[in-house]
DNA sequence: GATCCATGGCAG
DNA sequence: TGCCATGGATCT
């Protein structure tokens, strides 16, 4: 038998503790992998990261999840079938970066591990961005500290040194404890010399010594950009009384949800809120979601506690990896005591400030905009950054303020007492009206089919923007600098491409997916192509229906075809470059969004046309149009939050108007759509959150739907069609045979979009009346290798979104 | 009968 | 994730 030298971890040497290490990939072994810590590592802590050997050759990097003598570990080993003799041990702390995590941030990484049904490794890997995990940025210096000397040595080292070394040597007595270990010019500064020259010899008569230290580099910039300093305005009577609420709450956890309708200043709260933290000594993270991370919002952060001396960190995702590396060092050493930034953020290390720093640790998470999709990331982990922002209050004790005006059902049962459906989880904290008595903007919707009909004889060609919008938009334009926004959330030029003969029926769909395709234009290009949003593939426009040979024609409005439709019929926009687009077609990247923002803010353009993009948080003063194009688009969508999603996109757009006093009166708001009746429509017209809340609530409630019951959702995914059943109609097998009582499994069932880049989908869904059911049922499939996440399965706890 | 390659289990 | 054992398919 050939004996491997790693076979012999006796003649490591070894410290009697054991580690369990969850490795950063793959591995899901509950609870990390069991290895020896080697002397040379004593002092090693929860949540270090290290690299450790893994499989025969193989080293990988992980993080210490546990620790405990030989002697506590034996008996659980023993039952696992491991011989202490035979644990491997830790090679050594990971010499490449520092991401190393708090005791609570683990003890976090662990609940999502077994929440989301992930491994381990995975989590604590996203946790930290990879330029802190590889240590981007990071530069490593020399630095000086003092060698305590006898007295008696005095003498000897003078006598050995040159004059102008004598002279610094005298001077070092004078520089305070603190200012060690300091870097060598520094030094040499301060003990008046002129060059490196005396310090060097100071070091070689071995009165300093040489250590080295990491240390990331700094941006100055940090505190750039718009800083947004409008003085902190008194508060309405709503909004103290949320800040009293919530400073009430600070110290321990609760959760809170400030449903507050646009305009009516919930910032200010977060603001307010954030400055007691601070004065109490602690740090705060403010969650936002990606699309409204601009300068607009950061600066209002920045401004506010510029002054106070107190810096404030931005994770956006313009930073490059030095600078997100620069901007976590900064929280996690307790510069910046407050971290503002999109999802990640959540997982900021604002509570490992040193309390030297003055930082108690965390005081508050805010999550504005919680019903927001984007906090909940759609690749392993599958986590809502909402729901772990309370696990991490919960964890670290402190309150949990949600802030939405149109807040998703799961939040809003949260918030309902008992008497009225909720749990009474959270305290609801309500600002029903607009700060400075602003009214919330009239929204009129109008019937599409009746305007169609309105339309005059000779322009009988099918328009985008029915004569309503279309006169308002002109009024709007007529007046002297006055702005629109008008919202589609198509993107592209058209959305079908079909046969012209109705009678025909061919719709064209992608080559390598389940869906129809959408026409794109191309500058310079009258054809354009077709292509597929789920899997980018582009084709030609094809000339002839491949059905019956007959035309080929293009149906429905995307962003592109409505800019062309506005600067070929909208009197006053004829002149290019007064309308913008804004869609993922147009902004590439992060900047060109800010780019984009700027130039409207400044008046350069009259329209600004967008998807979701212009849904969110902008706040531009001379706004005094919204359109809403078609408000019906995601209303058919087969996912049961089809309506809420309408419902709060209508609400959320239409709250960008008139939210300065000015335009107020002026403002006008309108909706166009096929189903002026629906529910969802009209009452976010009218404002109406509570109505839509409760009727809707009701309705998922009989139907056993979230947020009345839990869902989680298993995707079984296959180029071989049967392949994918069998392994979803296995997976459905196994979970009915769990024997949880009350657990509704469904399907398997192809998903909604069946095939997605060649990629058959079955799915299967799992209904509990609570978490804990669905977390028993998901246990028990995972010991039986059933929804290991990998390539071919996707398991998604509490999805939103069932395409 | 030997060899190649895809698949699945496993790592302490 | 990456390695290696396994076994079925294919070539000589």
């Amino acid at each position: 038998m050939r004996m491997e030298p790693d076979l012999f971890p006796q003649s490591v040497d070894r410290s009697g503790l054991v580690a369990w290490v969850a490795p950063e990939r793959g591995v899901d072994a509950p609870g990390g992998l069991t290895y020896v810590v080697p002397e040379s590592m004593r002092g090693a802590r929860v949540g270090d990261r290290v690299r450790v050997p893994l499989g025969k050759s193989a080293r990988a990097s992980g993080w210490i999840v546990r620790i405990a003598t030989e002697e506590d570990a034996s008996d659980e080993l023993r039952d696992r079938g491991l011989e202490i003799g035979a644990l491997r041990a830790i090679d050594g702390i990971d010499p490449e970066g520092g991401a190393r995590f708090s005791e609570p941030m683990v003890e976090l990484a662990q609940w999502m591990a077994s929440y989301y049904c992930c491994p381990l490794g995975m989590v604590l890997s996203t946790m930290a961005p990879a330029s802190v995990k590889r240590g981007v940025g990071a530069r490593t210096v020399t630095k000086l500290r003092r060698v305590s000397i006898d007295a008696t040595r005095i003498d000897e080292v003078n006598a050995a040194l040159t004059p102008t070394a004598r002279r610094a040597f005298d001077a070092l007595r004078g520089v305070a404890d603190a200012e060690f270990p300091v870097e060598r010019k520094k030094l040499a500064h301060m003990l008046g010399a002129r060059n490196a020259g005396p310090v060097n010899r100071l070091v070689e008569a071995g009165v300093l010594e040489e250590v080295q230290t990491t240390s990331v580099r700094e941006f100055g910039e940090r505190a750039g950009g718009m800083l947004d300093e409008r003085p902190a305005p008194e508060l309405t009577p709503a909004q103290a009384s949320a800040v009293g609420a919530i400073e009430r709450g600070l110290g321990r956890f609760g959760g809170f949800l400030l449903h507050g309708v646009t305009g009516s200043g919930k910032t200010e709260v977060y603001l307010r809120a954030l400055e007691r933290v601070i004065e109490c000594g602690m740090g705060g993270i403010v969650l936002v979601p990606e699309i409204s991370l601009t300068p607009q919002t950061a600066g209002r952060f920045l401004g506010r506690f510029a002054g106070k001396g107190v810096e404030v960190a931005v994770l956006h995702s313009g930073l490059t990896q030095s600078q997100r590396h620069a901007a976590w060092a900064l929280a996690s050493s307790g510069k910046a005591r407050i971290v503002v930034g999109a999802r990640s953020a959540v997982f900021a290390p604002v509570s490992s400030a040193p309390s030297g720093a003055g930082g108690g640790g965390l005081g508050i998470i805010i999550v504005d905009e919680e019903h927001d999709g984007s906090y909940k990331q759609d690749q392993l982990p599958r986590y809502h950054a909402r729901d772990v922002a309370l696990k991490r209050g919960q964890i670290q004790g402190c309150p949990v303020v949600l802030g939405s005006a149109t807040p998703s059902l799961e939040t809003w049962r949260n918030a309902l007492g008992p008497e009225r459906g909720g749990s009474g989880r959270f305290e609801l904290l309500s600002m029903p009206e607009r700060v400075g008595g602003g009214r919330l903007p009239r929204v009129e919707v109008v019937d599409l089919a009746e305007e169609r009909r309105r339309e005059p004889e000779r322009t009988r060609e099918l328009r985008a923007i029915g004569p309503t919008l279309r006169a308002a938009l002109e009024q709007t334009l007529a007046r002297d600098g006055a702005q629109a926004i008008l919202f589609l959330n198509r993107r592209g030029y058209a959305s079908y491409v079909c046969c012209a003969d109705q009678k025909c029926g061919w719709f064209m769909t992608c080559e390598h997916c389940d869906v129809t395709v959408v026409h794109h234009r191309r500058s310079g290009s009258v054809r354009g192509l077709v292509r597929c949003h789920h899997c980018q593939a582009e084709q030609r426009l094809p000339q002839a229906c491949p059905r019956c040979g007959g035309g080929v024609s293009t149906l429905g409005f995307g962003t592109q075809r409505v800019e062309e439709e506005l600067e070929r019929t909208i009197e006053g926009l004829r002149a290019s470059d007064t309308v913008l687009r804004l869609d993922a077609d147009t902004m590439k990247r992060a900047s060109d969004f800010v780019n984009a923002l700027e130039r409207f803010g400044r008046g350069e353009a009259r329209v600004l046309l967008g998807t979701q993009m212009v849904a969110k948080g902008l706040d531009f003063p001379s706004v005094e149009l919204i359109g809403v194009i078609n408000a019906d688009t995601a209303i058919s969508l087969p996912d049961f939050r089809a309506a809420e999603r309408t419902f709060q996109l209508v609400a959320q757009v239409a709250g960008r108007a008139g939210r300065s006093a000015a335009s107020g009166a002026r403002s006008r708001v309108v909706v166009q759509s096929m189903n002026p009746e629906e529910p969802a429509i009209a009452l976010a017209a009218t404002h109406d959150y509570e109505s839509f809340a409760s009727e809707e609530l009701s309705v998922r409630t009989d139907a056993g739907l979230p947020p009345a019951w839990r869902m989680a959702r298993v995707v079984c995914r296959d180029e071989d069609h049967a392949k994918a059943e069998r392994r979803a109609g296995e997976v459905a097998r196994a979970a009915r045979a769990v024997g949880e009582a009350d657990l509704r499994v469904k399907g398997p069932m192809p998903c909604a979009i069946s095939r997605i880049a060649g990629q058959h989908r079955w799915g299967v869904e799992m209904l509990a009346p609570g978490a804990a059911g669905i977390q028993r049922a998901l246990a028990a499939l995972r010991t039986e290798g059933l929804v290991r996440s990998d390539a071919k399965t996707a398991v998604d706890v509490d999805p939103v979104a069932l395409l």
